[in-house]
DNA sequence: TTGTAAGCGTTATCAT
DNA sequence: ATGATAACGCTTACAA
């Protein structure tokens, strides 16, 4: 591929590359005519800055990591989505990267973006509390990173992420305000701040309708169908199903549903269950699933936005913003003998 | 941030910056010693090539583009998931970008990526038909680029296509084989080349076992599953449902099963349906949906593979792979009556 | 307002 | 086997 350069614009104009520069950068003082001959002629002559040499001159790259932990369900994806929107409009390229949910994963693709000379990055992590001595020391160093969903508060460093406690607090709350009084919460890992948070929230909102502590519990249960299935299948053989399941999110909510039904316990006449993080199934199962959706892609807007912001002043402090999301109430946690 | 260079890991070993290149290069004559002392040493400096400085030297990017409609769906993510193995492990970056479903996005796409100099593009797109003097411009430009999916025959340039004739004929073939005969399919865009061919298999199927034309039809539907919704309605109002759905994708089965049920009527037991392109969904659903799986990994992987093979030899022919899929039979589409 | 030239961090060609 | 140096295409002091 043969490219046009600054240099073949600027003889046949017969001005100095640093003309035919200066009129592609506005910061510049130059003849307004002369500006406009130049863009003209460059872009009849197909000439295009070249993005690699400005980086290598300027010691920027314009281009922004993202890593997620996947993007195979669409949480990830829309909050990419997101953050693409902004960052493009701002000049820069972004790279996406999975760590197929494993923290060395992560940990290479980190390498491998700041070894590309990223100008920042957006990290999703899979788990909080791995690789953070590592991040702590790329904050140090001056990085410009955004930190979001599963991520340790302590980090000193700018942070997205959903207030699970509140939402956590609201999804339990319906329930309980539909009758039911004896709920199991299918969690997440134990690990993960997340987990915490969905688990206090859960606590909080039982505590406070006075419901005894033998009534709930906490199971650790994971994130796909076949965790769900495979608690519900111990939770018949021990013959202690509750009335109501709150799940770390809708796909071990579709799990639970399609155990139960299987096992002939109807949802919601005999079981209620309620998911989080809403996916474009839950409209569409048999019953519809109520769920807690998160602002995905707004999420992913405001953390691009607040990279920029770091980029654009080296001592911005460091700023988290927390999300609120929304309750949809459908079939699936609906009591019908109430 | 200051990154070590190799100047400075020549300065320290008193050698020159072309020796410090060789040692990180192999195809050049170095004594092993200096080799190791260099290469020891610079990774004691914390130095690493800057790709950007290669990139400007060797005129080539080490990026390569891909364009998909969306990633919404796991469809495209599982086949990025495919192409950014094999090109990371050549030593490429992948930038990912989506169309959103437009064809006007995804020549800008293309436009972005052509003037960010990337060396190679895998193109998936919206549409086929569209930009295609465009893209027919690009590849005579010597542009090195593997198109996939939606993409008209007539282009000569490397393709990765999926059957969709002969998986269509199973898929009909298999309804019919379960006793059904009134037949309709819910096809997606008839302009698109990916539907005709399910079209021409479904009617090929229909044929092969004498099925009177007034017993199929063939409906314009679309991909989502609010559009499955909508025919369903029709058709119930027109009162002219048949004993099956053969439908384009699981998202519209999903909208057909569910407007079904919501009117009372049962699946599989009154109407048949069958999907394609299978989903994670599938095998969550009530009733368990039948549906062709297409190995997307692999149709990743090996689009990367012919991308490789172009950017290796420029003269290299363009070449087309036509992968198969795999018929899975579920609860949606079996007769219980026979 | 414009031009000159140094510099960004490499690779690659030519000497030595 | 090693070093000097031009070149890659651009930005940006500095000079004019």
């Amino acid at each position: 591929m043969k490219y046009v350069t600054i240099k073949d614009v600027a003889k046949k104009l017969n001005v100095s590359i640093s003309s035919v520069s200066r009129a592609f950068n506005d910061k510049y003082d130059i003849k307004k005519e002369t500006k406009e001959l130049i863009l003209i002629t460059a872009k009849e002559m197909g000439y295009h800055p070249n993005p690699i040499a400005q980086k290598l001159s300027q010691k920027k790259s314009f281009n922004i990591g993202v890593i997620v932990p996947e993007f195979i369900n669409e949480y990830y994806s829309e909050i990419i989505i997101g953050i693409q929107k902004v960052l493009i409009e701002n000049g820069y390229q972004v790279l996406v990267m999975q760590s197929d949910e494993s923290p060395n994963q992560e940990l290479a693709n980190v390498m491998t973006l700041t070894q590309n000379m990223v100008d920042g990055l957006i990290i999703a992590p899979t788990l909080e509390g791995e690789n953070m001595e590592f991040y702590l020391e790329l904050c140090q160093k001056g990085h410009a990173i955004v930190f979001m969903g599963r991520i340790d508060e302590s980090l000193p460093a700018s942070k997205v992420i959903f207030n699970n406690f509140k939402w956590s607090f609201f999804a339990t709350e319906h329930l309980i305000s539909q009758g039911y009084t004896k709920i199991h919460h299918l969690s997440g890992y134990y690990k993960s701040n997340v987990s915490k948070e969905r688990i206090k929230g859960f606590r909080k909102a039982l505590e406070k309708h006075k419901i005894p502590k033998e009534n709930f519990r906490v199971i650790e249960t994971g994130f796909f169908a076949k965790e769900g299935i495979k608690v519900i299948d111990d939770l018949i053989n021990s013959n202690d199903l509750p009335e109501a399941f709150f799940c770390e999110n809708d796909l071990v909510a579709l799990g639970v549903i399609k155990k139960l039904r299987d096992s002939g316990i109807k949802v919601p006449d005999d079981i209620a269950v309620i998911g989080f993080t809403e996916t474009i199934m839950a409209k569409l199962m048999c019953p519809q699933l109520s769920s807690v959706k998160q602002p995905t892609y707004e999420m992913g807007e405001n953390s691009a936005k607040l990279l920029l912001k770091i980029l654009k002043d080296e001592n911005s402090q460091p700023e988290t913003i927390i999300f609120d999301g929304e309750l949809n109430i459908r079939e699936s946690s609906i009591n019908k003998r109430k």
